[in-house]
DNA sequence: AGAGGCTTGTGACCGCATTCTCAAACTCTA
DNA sequence: TAGAGTTTGAGAATGCGGTCACAAGCCTCT
């Protein structure tokens, strides 16, 4: 029984898939060549085939794959068949925007709790829910079955908030804090960067800046004007 | 004067650099070495060296990097010795928060409008500045040197919104909505999508559940048994 | 000044991911 | 049923990024 290991850069790409799928079905398609799926997704129809092709051989050679199946097969694949509780930690600006976001449980993730270290925040209902301490973090994770942790503390307290989500047996962590924070080996941990982000994108702007002034100003001959790859 | 062609995955992590430097000025210290840096950014040592190789030779071998002038270095590389106007188009849930997070301008990034399709919502007052009607982006544009346009709408309303921005004349854009947009080529793309990392992380979750259960039960459970061929 | 210790910078190597390519397998038509 | 057209699946080739390993260079101490 060999355990087929699906690369990261393959599990990265298929909700991507996912998405577009869900969107072909809603316009009443029933099959895709992997070319079609990878125009939507905005990728190569050979990284398409390859990345399908670590699920198993789903596709009909000469037609293409059966959407739905294929649909079923990815959410099967990324856990999707079940739902996830997901707990937010710090119930700031990004908190309560977390909190209202509906497309969260459009793919089976519940917010099942807010915690906040404010005092002064416990209580406040956002939403369906009210905020809770973080100090009864774990007692809700127990209870609730979280098993999702998404810290949205400031930076310094990021750390203190996986800790306690580590130990209160949260497996998987989403990370927004401007931080680096470290987990045991066991657990997964994802980060968004907002500020990373914004300054790659500043590179590249800068570059083209200085290549433009280089263009203009005629100093160098025409081989200076490399291609630059976003 | 040769033309160093930074490789992507280094631009990626000069912005983390740069953010535990900051953090080591702060706490008064002057040098590090390679390994030092590596431990506050959480990767290792050989891969510090090698990405600040590429901005050029500024260590000293026996002693390690002047903070102060790695700062300056990345920074001038990473073009933020200027500061960049961002406009955020689509002021909801999302693009509220982001209005009000003060983490932006903390590397030079300034919020310099704000606009929204909704005209229920343009004239209503966001922190400091006031919504904005979405057809008079270009102008916005022009007038306040916006170079980095942030996509908060809508997945539906994304490609037009990045369509907009791209007429304007922004050549970077950074999109949450979960879409798939495409520019043109001399325009950078980054994206930011919620949805995808909890996917990812429900993946290696369900994963570990799996190969639990595997371990637990010495016996195959249908979710282990998955994707063999028949 | 020379020895010993430390740390950088980089060439060499390795592994993963992407891309190329094409035989195999399917559908459709006549 | 044969033949043309289409599309998958995967082996081979390529390229990029990460890691290793170590010579070169700097500092301190004696
Ligand atoms: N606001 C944004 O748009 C945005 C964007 C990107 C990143 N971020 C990052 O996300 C994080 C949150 O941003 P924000 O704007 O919501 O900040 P915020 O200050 O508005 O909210 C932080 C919340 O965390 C709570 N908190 C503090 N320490 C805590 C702890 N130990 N345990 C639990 N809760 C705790 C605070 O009481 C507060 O309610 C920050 O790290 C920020 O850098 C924010
Ligand atoms: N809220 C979150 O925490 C969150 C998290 C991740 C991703 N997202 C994504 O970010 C996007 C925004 O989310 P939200 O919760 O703020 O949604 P929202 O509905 O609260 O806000 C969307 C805003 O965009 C405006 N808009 C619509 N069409 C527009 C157009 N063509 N041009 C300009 N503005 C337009 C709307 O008027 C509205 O104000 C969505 O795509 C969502 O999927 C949101």
């Amino acid at each position: 029984m060999r355990e087929r290991a699906i690369p990261e850069a393959t599990v990265a790409r298929l909700p991507l898939y996912l998405r577009s799928l869900a969107e072909m079905t809603d316009r009443g398609m029933h099959t895709v060549s992997s070319e079609g799926l990878a125009d939507a997704a905005g990728v190569n129809s050979a990284k398409v085939r390859k990345d399908l092709s670590y699920l198993g051989s789903y596709g009909t050679r000469g037609v293409g794959y059966d959407i739905e199946y294929l649909i079923y097969q990815i959410s099967r694949e990324l856990g999707l068949t079940q739902d996830w509780n997901c707990v937010i930690v710090g119930v700031g600006n990004l908190g309560h925007a977390l909190a209202n976001y509906r497309g969260f449980s459009a793919r089976g993730f519940r917010v099942a709790a807010l915690v906040d270290a404010d005092e002064r925040k416990v209580g406040e209902r956002v939403g369906e829910l009210a905020i809770e301490d973080f100090e009864d973090l774990e007692r809700i994770v127990k209870e609730r079955q979280v098993s999702i942790g998404i810290v949205a503390t400031p930076a310094v307290a990021a750390q203190d908030a996986a800790d306690r989500l580590v130990s209160a047996g949260v497996k998987s962590i989403l990370n927004f804090a401007p931080a680096v924070i470290t987990v045991p080996d066991d657990v997964s941990l994802r980060k968004v960067d907002l500020s990373i982000e914004l300054q790659i994108l500043s590179f590249y702007e800068q570059r083209k800046a200085a290549l433009e002034s280089l263009r203009r100003g005629k100093r160098l001959t025409a081989s200076a004007a490399k291609s630059t790859r976003p």
